[in-house]
DNA sequence: CGGTCGTTTCAAAAACGAGTGAAATTGGTC
DNA sequence: GACCAATTTCACTCGTTTTTGAAACGACCG
């Protein structure tokens, strides 16, 4: 066996690295479970992120005492979601798996993806939210009745919504950039309005 | 009973409304249960600003067929987020509720809420998961070790975390202010960084 | 080809969290 | 201070989501 190409037994006998590893391993599957994210996805990808290598299917599995199945499908959803890559070596039928290491892209990626499946639908659905005038009132136009204000109101709170929801797209949109996200922009970005004068 | 005063039965029999409302309502908790919000707070918390008006615990009960305890406890918490007010009216022992109506208030306020109950802790964390070059070092100093190439390469990691979730929390701490949210403003820097060129 | 190793699928089990409703409590009233 | 209405609490139920593990699948190798 290569001496380059460790196995987890020869690299990993550090008893304080594993132990701070396992520290934050379980701090990120409890965030996960508090945003929706399933508590073993959560894991194993800080798992992988912080070792900062190359695993196996199995090592994980073993690593994390999770199951051949959740591994699985746990680990084709983060390459789905481009937040771990999947790599074939010649000469070994494992694939091997590993982690974006700029946080600021994982930043981006977990950004991109949220707006995807949710802003953006979301946006859609207010729309339909509102009492279309033309709908109910084309109905009833021969009454002479003006719009009732209670229909008024609710559209117009409505409407703010789909404001609030519009701009922070637009200001994710804008954090994305139109063909990828460019790291080292973004956080000047972030920079700038962290720091901001009060 | 006071005209000004009037009951569910006597405002909200016009069906097209109440059916936009329900659809706010029904998104809104859809919403929720991808953020971490229990479907029923996000229900309540919709009908309440949709409908812009105060209400009973029993009305929210009725309208939305959900039980007692499920509304005392959610209102509370509620309540306790300031997403909601709770009034009391003399000459009723029903205490009413009702939404903040400025869509911007209520994203600081959520966005204050997460900030304290999520990212201050997660920083807190985070330093924990650091393997403290003084704890462990100090009794293996004597063989004169440098500290390992893996240690400082975690930490390096986690340095790389911390600086990231401080950012964020830096931007939530200036975009909420010293002395609590200031709408207007707040809502000019986000319109500006949306609009900021590409 | 047949065997081996690794991956994926899927039905069932377990774990989790939300919701219920009756009982306890609170607070106001006579 | 006893009663009544409203609210809160909490042990339990119910539904969902996550996880498991075994079987099916597929690819690579000799």
């Amino acid at each position: 066996m290569p001496v380059h190409s460790p196995t987890s037994d020869a690299t990993e006998i550090d008893p304080a690295l594993i132990s701070a590893q396992d520290r934050l391993i379980s701090l990120w599957g409890e965030m996960g479970t508090h945003w929706g994210v399933p508590r073993s996805m959560a894991e194993i990808h800080a798992l992988l992120f912080i070792a900062g290598r190359e695993f196996t299917a199995d090592e994980i599995i073993e690593r994390l005492s999770v199951s051949r199945g959740t591994a699985s499908m746990t680990l084709r959803t983060l390459v789905e979601w481009s937040m771990v890559n999947r790599r074939h070596h010649r000469g070994d039928r494992r694939d091997r798996y590993s982690a974006e290491q700029d946080v600021w892209k994982l930043f981006t990626t977990v950004l991109r993806a949220r707006k995807r499946r949710e802003f953006d639908p979301l946006l859609e659905s207010l729309r339909v939210c509102r009492i279309d005038a033309d709908a109910g009132a084309a109905s009833e136009r021969g009454t002479g009745d003006a719009r009732p204000e209670s229909h008024r109101e609710h559209d117009q709170r409505i409407e703010r919504m789909i404001e609030l929801v519009g701009l922070l797209d637009a200001v994710a949109e804008r954090l994305l950039g139109p063909q990828g996200p460019r790291s080292e922009e973004l956080e000047a970005l972030v920079r700038a309005l962290a720091e901001a004068e009060q």
